[in-house]
DNA sequence: TCTGCCATGTAAGTTGTTACATGATTAT
DNA sequence: ATAATCATGTAACAACTTACATGGCAGA
């Protein structure tokens, strides 16, 4: 359900085409709900069709036409509505602890694992401090809206430490475990 | 994919029915990977088909036939090239933080949410504690297999805390830009 | 010339969710 | 009586992934 939504929260402020919304979720949004281009134009045909957004296809000199997707009336209800729907934290789905919970290779095998996500952790909370620096380097004076979306960025950045503190103790507790 | 390797390492000790299974993932594994018993039968017999597991009907008395699986020779091996490939950290996909990216509602509403899934994270986080002090109170003398285990309940400790310390950030900076 | 960006989509397959179905036993 | 637990599944649908497909334009 939550797709639907995200698109239209990244629609109601601008128009957008298929591909920017691509781009979109490649980042901002997409860092806490991740969709792929095929499924954002399925959504938006759905939701088109749905009367929820309303298209309009703009020709362009040069390159493929676009079509920018704009939110009615009623989507906006939509989105309204969902908003004060209650939600559940979501559930976790994470192929690294399942490995860990298994244990079923040698230490050195995880070891190895370990470092390659703390690496990827460590580069995306480098995004974030860079976003937080260029965006939100005075979180005081900002307009309600930017501290919803500076909220969320505070929240990703939360979330990587939380993985490389973690990643840490797990990196000294498999080798004292094993001095070899 | 990961579901099978998840079912396959909870077989590897034990043999287990679907149901003993779907009990497993209603904790433990079921923390970090989430499925319902649907999903775990399904599984059972396309892994069953495939060979990676056999299962034996066990008959009981006073309570309905069950079958026990096991992981094949296959199986293992199969568990096993799975725990040495590389995976990615796993994408976030979260509805609270997609609300307050679009921030379409009034930041009283807002604050609901935020209380509710406070209460939910410390409840969660009091059961990883539970189960810490029940079994882990003495991390230096674990055995190997037990430290992994370990290391996964710490995980979701931290998770739960970053999320806690988030919300009361989220609560406070709302409060701060709404004193009415 | 080849790569990458712009821009849109289809098709097939896997995974996950929701609802339905059965039938015996045990506890309230 | 009624509800809950044990135990197993089917069916329909929704969501997501992976691969394929097109075609022009800009820059190295």
């Amino acid at each position: 359900m939550a797709l639907a939504h995200a698109i239209l929260a990244s629609l109601i402020d601008t128009p957008l085409s298929g591909y920017d919304l691509a781009q979109q979720f490649d980042g901002s949004v997409g860092y806490f709900w991740a969709a792929s281009h095929q499924q954002i134009y399925r959504e938006l045909s759905k939701l088109e069709q749905q009367g929820w957004i309303a298209g309009e296809t703009v020709l362009q000199t040069g390159k493929p036409d676009k079509k920018l997707y704009c939110v009615t009336e009623i989507g906006k209800q939509q989105l309204k509505s969902w908003m004060a729907e209650f939600s559940e934290p979501s559930p976790i789905k994470d192929d690294l602890l399942v490995k860990i919970f298994a244990g079923y290779v040698a230490p050195q095998a995880i070891a190895i694992e370990l470092k390659r996500h703390q690496k990827a952790h460590q580069e995306r909370l480098a995004v974030y401090k860079t976003i937080e620096q260029k965006y939100f380097s005075n979180p005081q004076t900002l307009p309600e809206t930017e501290k919803f979306k500076y909220l969320t960025l505070l929240n990703g950045i939360s979330y990587e430490t939380h993985w490389l503190a973690w990643i840490d103790r797990a990196i000294q507790l498999l080798k004292s475990s094993n001095p070899k």
